[in-house]
DNA sequence: TTATTTGGTTTATAAAATAAACTACTTTAT
DNA sequence: ATAAAGTAGTTTATTTTATAAACCAAATAA
């Protein structure tokens, strides 16, 4: 059944984000910008969401006197990306 | 990137027809609606899509005195979905 | 001190996904 | 013969999404 896609994680940027937490552990807000190649305020916005359904932990802090956004994901978000896998695997050859 | 991800073919039911044609060949319109779990509605509006992008061909005829829509996947369809497949493998463990 | 850069957020808009309502024709029942 | 029900889809309306442009605040450089 199609709708057995998740679709908080099937949106490209926010699979992208969520799989390059799941391969690279924590990360923060610069470094997943430039490792989609997305824009900031794409940005900002899917790691709402993906914060909205408790996917991820969002931690706002400083660092070297700039603001950093540090970034992880949670079990729930860790669960619910392997779900996908699961899920979509079944459409590929 | 995440902008590799086609998004004629990201679509969850457009993925699930797809998908569906390259497996097990044609198809129409009534079987694919039943496989998919999806509406009518739903069904005919990502037909109608994907015919546009020219990924499948759509032929409208009767069967048993009723209307009867076949859909085969085209080359183009069966490429793109090609594509697809490599570039979703890039976020998958 | 006024640019410029860094690191984001908010807002505006276009595109998508979806289901409800509708159309047209066929078969069955009365 | 005609009303009711079923088949096979389309169109329309509505709610979400995705996205980038415009914006904001603080830090550093000129």
């Amino acid at each position: 059944m199609y709708k057995d896609l998740n679709p908080i994680i099937h949106s490209k940027l926010r699979l992208a984000i969520i799989s390059y937490l799941v391969a690279n552990g924590a990360s923060d807000f610069k470094q997943l910008k430039e490792v989609t190649q997305a824009t900031a305020g794409n940005v900002s916005v899917q790691l709402k969401k993906l914060e909205a359904a408790k996917y991820i932990h969002i931690k706002k802090g400083f660092l070297n006197n700039y603001q950093h956004t540090a970034v992880e994901i949670t079990p729930e978000g860790l669960a619910a990306f392997e779900e996908y896998v699961d899920a979509i695997k079944k459409y590929l050859p």
